[in-house]
DNA sequence: AGTCAATTGAAATTTAATCTCAATTTCAGT
DNA sequence: ACTGAAATTGAGATTAAATTTCAATTGACT
């Protein structure tokens, strides 16, 4: 699945099959988290297989440009990407006080998106909400950690 | 105005006036763009006005965190951000072609928001919405510029 | 004016991400 | 399978945004 659309992109843009490519493409397609480029690489040397950095996030962008995964959103701790294997798109709501990550898909959102584009003579391609805020867990535990700690 | 809050603020912080800090405060403000710290600091040393980088900085901070200053959205070329003077909230639709910025606001999809909110149990804080697209100018063009070219 | 904690600035540091370039690998054509 | 051209790799250098360091300076309170 994921390695055949990956390997038609990298035929159609004349690039070549490497190991290299191959164990970032299966590292990421191996858990269905968001990750940043520095545990992928972490975890592909953990697995066994190899790629350098630079390797990892050229990949990284090849993977992107391809559509399989998805610049997640930035953080001030670098960009984080997730894989699209199953995931439509959705969006994100992130708890200010424990970090976790909600994802969300709406169609109503979508189509008001639509709308808006529409009103203003915009060709909307793609887009990322992210809405922060407090979690129930966190909410009713009371902040037991502070803002400003829990800052991404 | 601003001035006045400015000053609350950092007096309700037990922090000092600074001539910087004014000279970063005016300067923010004396404009009604998106900008970057960069050019911020280049704009303050034009006008004669003087502020380190560091001070700029950390005066951004500081702004921010008093609400005047919202950090608008971050690029891979580092981080916008927009005063808050008479701007109420919005979201932005940004041209992949030629960068332009489009602020919007919709009482619609804020309340889509507040829903889904709802829905998952989250006390939503803030958001943010960045839509990517193709402006109509740029749509009418023909798409002059690559769009590899072009990402922010 | 005197005191002292907060602030400043130049330069160093940190960190994500990109680039360099010699050595290696892929792959199309034989 | 072999060959050669072109793409790719990796270690380390580089870039650039943002933060930190620390000695010298400044603001604010008495």
């Amino acid at each position: 699945m994921e390695q055949k659309i990956f390997r038609d992109f990298l035929g159609r843009k004349g690039l070549k099959l490497t190991r290299e490519r191959m164990s970032v493409l299966r590292e990421v397609f191996s858990f269905h988290d968001h990750f940043d480029p520095e545990n992928l690489y972490l975890r592909i040397r953990g697995s066994g297989l190899k790629a350098s950095r630079a390797s990892v996030y050229r990949t990284l962008s090849l993977l992107v440009e391809s559509g399989l995964v998805r610049l997640s959103m930035r953080t001030e701790r670098g960009n984080i990407y997730e894989h699209r294997f199953g995931h439509g798109h959705h969006d994100h709501m992130i708890c200010n006080s424990c970090g976790k990550i909600i994802e969300f898909y709406s169609e109503k959102l979508e189509n008001i998106q639509d709308e808006i584009c529409d009103n203003n003579k915009f060709d909307g391609v793609s887009h990322t909400l992210e809405i922060r805020g407090i979690c129930e867990r966190c909410g009713k535990q009371g902040n037991k950690r502070r803002q400003e700690e829990a800052e991404i």
